[in-house]
DNA sequence: CGGGGAACTGTACCGAAGTACATGTAGGCG
DNA sequence: CGCCTACATGTACTTCGGTACAGTTCCCCG
């Protein structure tokens, strides 16, 4: 185990090739990690361990473009670096499972480049879906998606056609009835980070 | 504007092709509802008001493969159905103002078809990371991340045992560089959701 | 009918956030 | 040695966010 895999995933249980079945929850993700055993191989012997259903992110000391395909052909769910940063690490599993798929931006360019253009950057991004919302009435969770969204209380009033006032009071009771204190830590909770 | 727009981004002004300019911020994301007019005709309208390089994200009410391929041959960022779930507009966006592109689940299958297999699962596809940090100092960074956790400048002040002012030196410094308005869409950026 | 919750609004206040204009120190570099 | 940058800090000011204390209308439900 990688320190940064630790970082991001403090609660990951290592596996070996040939380890019987651990328990784990129905929509953990297996992260594997390759060298140069075939990626297919490596694959079909973690499913025979957690299943066959299970998500595989597929780690790669050497990323490169056909081993992507080799990955993605054998339905993993995603393929990165396998000193990606615990940051992004974490980004790729908030899409896998979100039911997404994670493809490298070189693998993206090679896929797209006969027919579009892709620009020089690019990064996803994902939230999760726990209720953040009980107890909220309906306007105060428009509300709350649109502190979340990080718009202003005079923008809001804008595009709801009512006035400042009023969104105050729905972002004061929001904030209330979520316990949290100032709308960042709301934006926090409805984007489904940290704590509540 | 149809309600779930409304319900994904509360601050959205609706825009006729033929209408002048309004003023918005700079990464603004064009959602362009098309018909059965040409896709390219009518981005090169939208973008004819709003500036060449302005990020469109397709809405199509009966999406097919094609129409798609045309999008993002016209350089759009994303294509998905008209009445897709607040929840997934605002995925887009996020996905999108990231610099990533959003493909439909088909066109994903369609474009790997000819490479690979791909399951019969498979939500939309995304792309890899751009770092949010560029630019800012060791010191900034840190306190950012504070920022991004939801700690108050008093707080990242006691934290870091220096004074408050100097924590809005840094935060102001940070929101410039990023060019973002305030500490929540700071939070944004830095956690990979939206906004920048 | 009356009670109660939801949505909406008003005035007023306070503290947090953010900005403008400045100052000072320490370290790297031509 | 000056120059630049990061870091730290001060005063002062404006704006925004959040709260306290009201009050209204509408609608549902017992």
């Amino acid at each position: 185990m990688l320190p940064r895999w630790i970082e991001a995933f403090p609660a990951a249980l290592p596996l070996r090739i040939g380890a019987k079945a651990p328990n784990i929850s129905e929509q953990s993700i297996a992260w594997v990690r390759v060298t140069d055993e075939p990626v297919a191989k490596t694959l079909e012997a973690v499913r025979r361990i957690l299943g066959g259903d299970v998500a595989c992110v597929v780690l790669a000391d050497q990323p490169d473009d056909e081993q992507a395909m080799a990955s993605f052909a054998a339905a993993a769910k995603g393929y990165c670096n396998t000193h990606a940063a615990p940051e992004l690490l974490r980004r790729i599993a908030d899409v896998v499972t979100q039911g997404g798929l994670w493809i490298g931006e070189s693998l993206m360019h090679r896929l797209m480049r006969a027919t579009i253009h892709l620009p020089p950057s690019a990064a996803p991004a994902v939230v999760a879906a726990t209720a953040w919302d009980v107890g909220l009435t309906e306007r105060e969770r428009e509300v709350a998606l649109a502190v979340a969204a990080g718009a202003s209380n005079k923008e809001i009033a804008r595009s709801l056609d009512i006035t400042e006032r009023t969104i105050k009071a729905h972002v004061g009771a929001t904030l209330e009835k979520l316990g949290v204190r100032d709308r960042l830590q709301l934006s926090l909770v409805v984007n489904g980070h940290r704590s509540r």
